[in-house]
DNA sequence: ACTAATGTCCTTTTT
DNA sequence: GGACATTAGT
C-alpha cells in the first residue's frame, strides 16, 4: 500500500519518524514523545505532512490534531500536503487547529474570553501599536524628557517582551541583551506597570499577552484540562525556535510527553532576539525521554554546499551532530568573492543574476539574503536603474507604513471603542484636529460611557464614518471601501507618492475581502502581515518574473536554485553587536548557515573590502574596512572557490590586482 | 493649537 | 537615513 501513497518514497528515517507510534489494545494509535532532528533540506515539511497523513489514516480525527508551526503559510501548506498523502477518504480535510502558537492562543482565549475578564472584541496589537501604547506611558512618567537619553519606545518594548518571553528577572534581561539599558532598571519597571495597566484599560494584548493568556488558561485546574483535553497529538514544527513560555505551554498540555512530536533543526536556531532557547530542543529527549529521528539525506542541494555548511557547523559546539549528505550529487564549488564595496557588491550580484538567467535560471529562482534589511539598498538601487524586477521579504513592513496604520486605525477603533492607540490616530485625521484636539474628543467620548451617537470629532463626516463602522448592524462587506473613501483625499493631502499609497489601500481592500469578520480581518493583519513590501517601483505582476530580496530571517524554510549572501564579513556575519559573546556568536554562525543552506546548485558568498557605514559613525570617515568573516576559517574556505572582481573582471584570488592599495586610506583608519 | 522646519541621536533580525 | 524632540511660523 505504500509505495502507491507516497509513504514508499520516504527514505527509512523519514518513514520511521512518520509512522512512529502503534495502536494497542483498545484500538487507538498511540505515540510516546518524539523528536525529529532535521537537517536542512531533508525533507523535514514532507516528512511532518507524512506523519499527519498517517495519523489522520489511524483513525485520529482531525480537530483532534494540533499543530503549530512557525508562519500561517507554513500550517497551509502542511495542511495541503496531508491531505494530498492521506489520499482519497481524506482530501478534502482540513486541519481546523493548524496554526502559529499565536494565532492559536487567539482563538483559544476569544473561545474563553468571558472567563479572562475581556469582552468578546479585544483587539489585538501589532508590534507598532504596542509601542505607541508603551511611548504613552513613557510620556506620562516623564522618561521622555530627562537630562539623560532614556530608552527609545521599540527598545522598552523589545526588553519587555525578552523579559516576558524568557520569564527571568528584569535585570538579567537587561544584563544579557540590553546592558546599555542596565541603568534604567527602576524606571522601567514603573513604565511596564503602567503599560500593562494600560492594556487592561484599552482591552487590547499584544503579542506576548497571546501566549500568557494561553499559559494563564493551562494553570487554571478547570479550564486548562478543557483545553489539554481537545488534542489527542500535538506537533510542533520548528521547535528550535521556540521560547520557554511556549514549552511550558506544551508541557501543561502534553504533561507526559505523550502524543507530543516537536520537529527541528538545533543547527538553525536563529531566535534568541526573541527570547527563542535552543536548550528547548536540546533538552527535550532528556526531559520527556524521547525517541530521537535524525534526518540527514539532503534532497536539496549538491555536495558542494553542502560541504562548506558541513564545515562551518563542524566548528560549533552543543549540538546534535550531523553531516548533510547530498541525494543529488557532487555539482559546483560555492563561491567567496571579493568585491571592492557596497556598489561594487551590487553591480556583480546583477551581472550574476543576469548570467544565470542566460543560462536558463529564472529570477525568481534566484535569491539574495542578507543579514538585516538595510543590506539591499544600493542593490535596490541598482536593480531598479536597471529595471529588473524584484520583491523584498523582511525588514519594512506593510503594517509599517504611515498611511496603512491610519485606515486600520479607524477601523480598529470601530471595532474595540476603548482602544486609545487607534483613537488617536484616527482623530488625528481629521483636517485641524492634532494631539490636543485628539486627546480633548476622546475624553468626552470615553465619558459618555463609549457612545458613538456622541462622538464629536469636528468634523460630522468623520462622525458618521466612524457611527457606521461601529454599528453592528453594519456588515462587514463594503466597510473598508468606505473606509478608503473618506481616507484617500486626507492621503493625498498628506503625503507624496499618493498613487503608490492607493494601491496599498487597494490590496488592503483585497484581503478584507477574503476574510469574514472584521475582527477577522484586522486580527490576521496583526498576527500574519503580508511579508512582501511593494512600495518600489518594481510591483512584479504575478504572470512576470522577479528577483527575490530577503533578509536570511525571512529565508528560513526556503530554497532557490542560486543564492547570493552579502556581506559576508565581520559586522554582518557575525553582527557587530555580537561580537564578544559566545552565545550570541553561535547564532550568529547558525545563521550563515541557514543561509548558506537555501541555495539547491549555485551558492556565492560575497565580501566587500569596504563597506560604508550609514548610520553612528562620528563625523568624518564614512567607511570602514570589513575584515574577512571569523566564520570562513581555513577549513571553511578549503571548500571555497575564491575569486576576486572588479570592474566586471574575476580573476582568481591571490593573483596580483590591478588597482592601487589605498595603504594612506588604512593606515588613517587605524587610528581614526 | 497646529504644522513645518530644524536639530540630535542612533543596536540587526520578527511571531 | 529615520525617529523623535524642540523651535519657529501660521
Amino acid at each position: 500500500m505504500d509505495a502507491a501513497d507516497g509513504f514508499g518514497r520516504l527514505n527509512d528515517r523519514q518513514r520511521e519518524a512518520a509512522t512512529f507510534g502503534a495502536r494497542t489494545g483498545d484500538g487507538v494509535f498511540r505515540a510516546g514523545p518524539l523528536l525529529v532532528i532535521a537537517g536542512a533540506g531533508t525533507g523535514k515539511t514532507n516528512t511532518l505532512a507524512h506523519r499527519v497523513a498517517h495519523l489522520l489514516r489511524e483513525g485520529v480525527a482531525p480537530e483532534r490534531l494540533l499543530l503549530l508551526t512557525f508562519t500561517r503559510r507554513a500550517a497551509e501548506e502542511m495542511t495541503r500536503r496531508a491531505a494530498r498523502v492521506a489520499g482519497a477518504a481524506h482530501r478534502a480535510v482540513r486541519l481546523p487547529w493548524a496554526g502559529t502558537f499565536h494565532s492559536v492562543a487567539n482563538r483559544l482565549i476569544r473561545r474563553h474570553h468571558a472567563r479572562l475578564g475581556l469582552p468578546e472584541s479585544f483587539s489585538v496589537l501589532d508590534r507598532g501599536d504596542a509601542a505607541d501604547l508603551m511611548d504613552v506611558v513613557r510620556h506620562e512618567l516623564g522618561f521622555s524628557k530627562l537630562e539623560k537619553r532614556f530608552p527609545r519606545k521599540d527598545t522598552c518594548l523589545a526588553i519587555y517582551s525578552h523579559r516576558v518571553n524568557t520569564q527571568g528577572e528584569l535585570a538579567a534581561t537587561l544584563a544579557d541583551a540590553f546592558p546599555w539599558c542596565a541603568e534604567w532598571e527602576a524606571e522601567l519597571t514603573r513604565l511596564f506597570r503602567g503599560y500593562v495597566e494600560r492594556k487592561l484599560a484599552n482591552h487590547a494584548l499584544d503579542y506576548d499577552d497571546l501566549l500568557l493568556y494561553w499559559r494563564a488558561m493551562m494553570e487554571d485546574g478547570a479550564l486548562g484540562g478543557e483545553i489539554a483535553a481537545l488534542w489527542d497529538h500535538v506537533l510542533v514544527d520548528e521547535y528550535q525556535d521556540t521560547n520557554s513560555l511556549q514549552a511550558e505551554i506544551l508541557e501543561r498540555l502534553k504533561p507526559s510527553g505523550e502524543g507530543l512530536t516537536v520537529v527541528g533543526d538545533d543547527a538553525q536556531a536563529i531566535y534568541a532576539f526573541r527570547a527563542a532557547t535552543v536548550e528547548n530542543i536540546l533538552s527535550f529527549e532528556r526531559r520527556f525521554g524521547a525517541r530521537v529521528v535524525t534526518l540527514e539525506a539532503n534532497y536539496r542541494s549538491t555536495q558542494g554546499v553542502l560541504d562548506v555548511a558541513n564545515a562551518l557547523m563542524r566548528e560549533s559546539r552543543r549540538q546534535y551532530r550531523k553531516e548533510l549528505a547530498a541525494v543529488r550529487g557532487e555539482g559546483p564549488r560555492p563561491r567567496l568573492v571579493t568585491v571592492a564595496d557596497d556598489r561594487a557588491q551590487a553591480q556583480y550580484v546583477v551581472a550574476r543574476v543576469l548570467e544565470r538567467r542566460e543560462e536558463g535560471v529564472p529570477l525568481r529562482h534566484q535569491a539574495v539574503l542578507f543579514r538585516s534589511s538595510h543590506h539591499s539598498d544600493v542593490l535596490e538601487l541598482e536593480l531598479v536603474r536597471r529595471d529588473i524586477p524584484y520583491v523584498k521579504y523582511g525588514g519594512l513592513k506593510f503594517l509599517e507604513a504611515a498611511h496603512v496604520k491610519d485606515a486600520l486605525a479607524l477601523l480598529r477603533w470601530a471595532d474595540n471603542p476603548r482602544n486609545r492607540i487607534a483613537a488617536w490616530r484616527a482623530l488625528q485625521l481629521v483636517p485641524g484636529t492634532g494631539p490636543k484636539g485628539a486627546e480633548r474628543a476622546f475624553t468626552a467620548f470615553e465619558a459618555s460611557g463609549w457612545r458613538w451617537a456622541v462622538l464629536k470629532s469636528g468634523s460630522r463626516e468623520f462622525d458618521a464614518l466612524m457611527a457606521w463602522l461601529a454599528d453592528p448592524a453594519t456588515p462587514w462587506a463594503g466597510q473598508m471601501q468606505r473606509v478608503r473613501e473618506w481616507y484617500t483625499p486626507v492621503m493625498e493631502r498628506r503625503y507624496d507618492a499618493a498613487d503608490v499609497r492607493a494601491g496599498d489601500l487597494v490590496q488592503l481592500e483585497r484581503i478584507a475581502a477574503t476574510l469574514a469578520t472584521r475582527e477577522a480581518f484586522l486580527t490576521e493583519l496583526a498576527l500574519d502581515p503580508p511579508a512582501a513590501t511593494s512600495d518600489l517601483a518594481a510591483d512584479p505582476a504575478l504572470d512576470e518574473d522577479w528577483l527575490v530580496l530577503s533578509t536570511v530571517h525571512s529565508a528560513k524554510g526556503q530554497e532557490w536554485e542560486a543564492v547570493y549572501v552579502l556581506n559576508v564579513s565581520d559586522g554582518s556575519f557575525p553582527s557587530e553587536y555580537a561580537a564578544g559573546r559566545a552565545d550570541l556568536l553561535e547564532e550568529e554562525r547558525r545563521l550563515l548557515y541557514v543561509a548558506m543552506t537555501r541555495a539547491r546548485s549555485s551558492l556565492d558568498l560575497v565580501a566587500p573590502l569596504k563597506y560604508y557605514v550609514t548610520a553612528q559613525s562620528r563625523m568624518g570617515d564614512r567607511h570602514v574596512y570589513g575584515a574577512r568573516s571569523r566564520f570562513l576559517t581555513p577549513a571553511v574556505t578549503r571548500r571555497l572557490e575564491e575569486v576576486v572582481w572588479a570592474e566586471g573582471i574575476e580573476r582568481p584570488a591571490g593573483a596580483p590586482a590591478g588597482a592601487p592599495v589605498d595603504i594612506a586610506a588604512r593606515l588613517r583608519q587605524m587610528w581614526s
